[in-house]
DNA sequence: ATTCATGGTGTAGACAATCTACGTCATATG
DNA sequence: CATATGACGTAGATTGTCTACACCATGAAT
């Protein structure tokens, strides 16, 4: 139903720097990460589950998140993550990568003089 | 000779728009326009001829840039690339979607409260 | 009772962009 | 003549995201 946007491919490269981030507040399930970078970004980064799931596989993999099944009283079960050791040395080296980009391709965009 | 950086997926989502950027100063060949955007992001991003030459030809079949072979009177061969009207208006697409995703990031990074 | 919405996890397969590692040809230089 | 450098190019691997499904549980609506 809903009208699918024409293309998302926004994300590229960025998805693990945010969800590490994410993580620095305290542990969170998959859907409370996705849904905490859809609201603190304003609607800008929408993750889909075909994204989520398989980047929270290959940090869990790497080392950089560690999980935890946990059923509320209700019986409802989810699988937390928290943010490792190496993962939030990782944190940091993805953020100063980020700022890199972020800076060069701010000086090729620099208006023509 | 040059040690080679570890890994460069940095471009990933990016590529486009800085050769279209380039553009903008006049036509020029690939090699010019790697060599610009080594120059002017100082030596941030650097564009492997793996990824230069196919960009080229994907932006050229889209129709956002034109090509032309010209001979110096050398007799040394090169594909001058300009940027073509529609090309124009899809540097501005690419630039205001970058501009987004870099706020919408830098939103997720702000530090904790 | 049964449909429906919502919350939560997940996979399969398509697709796209970059990279590594080649190859070609020409000119200039030692 | 060997080597460097400028210039263009492709093949194939890799990787990450997306679309489109499927599953299961709860709670609310008809």
């Amino acid at each position: 139903m809903t009208p699918a946007s024409p293309r998302n491919q926004l994300l590229y490269g960025t998805l693990d720097l945010l969800i590490l981030r994410t993580l620095v507040y305290g542990p969170a399930h998959g859907h409370a990460i996705a849904g905490h970078i859809q609201r603190v970004s304003e609607d800008a980064l929408r993750i889909e589950t075909g994204s989520l799931y398989p980047a929270l596989h290959r940090l869990e993999a790497r080392g950089w998140i560690a999980a935890k099944w946990k059923t509320s009283d209700k019986g409802k079960r989810a699988r937390y993550y928290r943010l490792t050791r190496t993962g939030r040395r990782q944190l940091a080296v993805e953020q100063s990568r980020w700022q890199q980009l972020s800076v060069a391709v701010t000086r090729v965009l620099r208006p023509a003089d």
